[in-house]
RNA sequence: GGUCCCAUCGUCUAGUGGUUAGGACUCCGCCCUUUCACGGCGGCAACAGGGGUUCAAAUCCCCUUGGGAUCACCA
């Protein structure tokens, strides 16, 4: 049988970083199994949907490069893909259930629920509900429960968990794990409203939806078994499970957003490069064991196993994903580099032309994490110094400095070609013939052109810049050493 | 608190009974060099603790400790 899994988010924000990992082992789990990868939206809680939240998750995915083979808008007869459309379904199935005895109607009001909990609360207890007290298909009777429900009286269907069983199941990372049935509450399977809650709608669904692994993050581990009972209440062979390890904040929470940036929206804006953020994620709790750290999505695909995934948890290491983001920068097209920043240098006014651009990208690149930086790191490609740094300029330009260039300026005016070669031939030409070293003429002229004590290479960076622009700068600057 | 899960450098991890416990990020040093980077070389740094099993345990078992998740008419 071939392999069919599914990202099942709930439309209620962002793509969490998470969730992006959780959609990215589905994702190369299916790929490598030459499976498909099913999108599915769990949008029963009607109380918190969220307006065009899953347009916002289905675009994150396709950031990172993740699409669905079915889903919303890919059709694979498997459908609908969104719950809230397959709606009478679910009251079919949970009848299904009441019908075998896997599951009864109840009739507490919230109100008698939190009372219940608080006495349990009280008593030491651990709160779960109370089949053999509370106002349920037990406890009335037949005559009464039929009665309550010909009326329309407000009523949850909950799943009946044996007491004396002990549930067992294998996790394809975990291995096997089980838990006694008394330990299990009596899940609400159909809410008042009519919405099943999660774990009747995920089962119905991924049974129907022929879905062969679960693959999901390990906070739905402890309700497991709920849905195993589910199966084996309706008949159903299971799925395998592979619960995946937590991403952490740095104090090893679960990740949140109280610690930084989640949302994948977040780091798309920071100007993180997808193939290095999608490197990074997807080397959180599983990784194809070998030197390199560096992978194309197809080498992920192709090295990924789901039975090689780690069980602990993982911290999301903001600086490693930071110098992942450097390494795909360096070899990055420079078109896409462009495009990337085009926004952000129209706000900061400026007015280069693409090529102009591009060639500075490629010539800071090496030094910078983000494309952005060079708008800032370098500022003095794009107009002429505002200050020069002073520390700098203290130690690099002596009394006697200006004496010293002078004629080197003359002749580098004198230049007709203006590349790297014949001007670094007339430095070295230059200080042979004056007995001096590069470095009393390199650091006055990397001030003056520059301000600035880091950048790139100096003939490099001038030859960018062009001669009109560079004698500008050493005339301008010498004017006000002279001036001063 | 009940239940469940987890445990190798600060961090991400390799490792499935015999290794000088490997790599990557970070940090530090050296080399390269006109600066800063890149790159190259090197360094700091780990099997949570205690019992077993075994000729031999990071690897298997048990206990302790520590961490986490979960206990909703949310997913």
């Amino acid at each position: 049988m071939s392999v069919r899994v599914r990202f099942a988010p709930s439309p209620t924000g962002y793509l969490h970083v998470g969730g992006l990992r959780t959609a990215l082992y589905n994702y190369l789990f299916a790929k490598n199994q030459g499976g498909t990868f099913i999108l599915r939206i769990e949008d029963t809680d009607r109380t918190r949907l969220v307006e065009g939240a899953q347009e916002a998750l289905i675009q994150s995915l396709k950031w990172a490069g993740i699409e669905h083979d079915e889903g919303p808008g890919k059709d694979g007869g498997k459908g609908p893909y969104i719950q809230s459309e397959r709606f009478d379904l679910y009251r079919k199935y949970s009848e299904e259930l009441i019908a075998n005895d896997s599951a009864y109607y109840a009739f507490d009001t919230s109100e008698e629920i939190d009372a219940m909990r608080e006495r349990q609360k009280k008593s030491g207890i651990a709160p779960k509900y109370d089949r053999s007290s509370m106002k349920n298909q037990y406890t009335l009777g037949d005559v009464e429960t039929k009665k309550l429900l010909d009326s329309n009286a407000p009523h949850v269907v909950r799943l009946k968990v044996p007491f004396n069983e002990e549930i067992h199941f294998k996790d394809v990372i975990r291995g096997d794990v089980s838990v006694k049935g008394r330990d299990v509450d009596d899940q609400i399977l159909l809410k008042s409203d009519g919405f099943p809650t999660y774990h009747l709608a995920n089962v119905v669904d991924d049974h129907l939806m022929e879905i062969t692994h679960v693959i999901r993050g390990e906070e739905w581990l402890p309700s497991t078994p709920k849905h195993i009972l589910l199966y084996k209440a309706f008949g159903w062979e299971a799925p395998k499970f592979a619960h995946l390890p937590l991403l952490l904040n740095n104090n090893k929470t679960k990740l949140s957003k109280r610690h930084g940036d989640v949302a994948v929206e977040d780091f798309r804006q920071k100007g993180y490069i997808k193939e290095a953020f999608v490197n990074f994620v997807s080397l959180l709790g599983w990784n194809p064991s070998g030197e390199n750290e560096i992978h194309s999505i197809d080498d992920l695909i192709n090295g990924f196993n789901l039975e090689k995934v780690n069980k602990g948890g993982a911290i999301f290491d903001r600086p490693k994903l930071e110098w992942m983001n450097s390494m795909y920068l360096r070899q990055s097209p420079l078109e896409d580099l462009y495009k990337q920043i085009e926004n952000k240098l129209s706000d900061s006014n400026i007015t280069k032309d693409k090529e102009y651009i591009k060639s500075v990208i490629n010539l800071l690149k090496e030094r910078i994490t983000f494309a952005h930086e060079i708008i800032e790191f370098g500022d003095y490609m794009f107009d002429k110094p505002k200050s020069f740094d002073e520390k700098y300029e203290k130690k690099q330009w002596k009394e006697d400095t200006l004496q010293k260039i002078e004629p080197l300026i003359q002749n580098f005016k004198a230049l007709d070609t203006w590349n790297v070669d014949t001007m670094h031939k007339i430095a070295e030409d230059y200080i042979n013939s004056n007995n001096m070293k590069f470095g009393q003429i390199m650091h006055p002229i990397r001030l003056m052109i520059t301000g600035k004590p880091v950048g790139a290479g100096m003939f490099e960076t001038m030859e960018i810049l062009g001669k009109d622009e560079c004698i500008d700068r050493f005339n301008d600057f010498i004017q006000k050493k002279k001036n001063a």
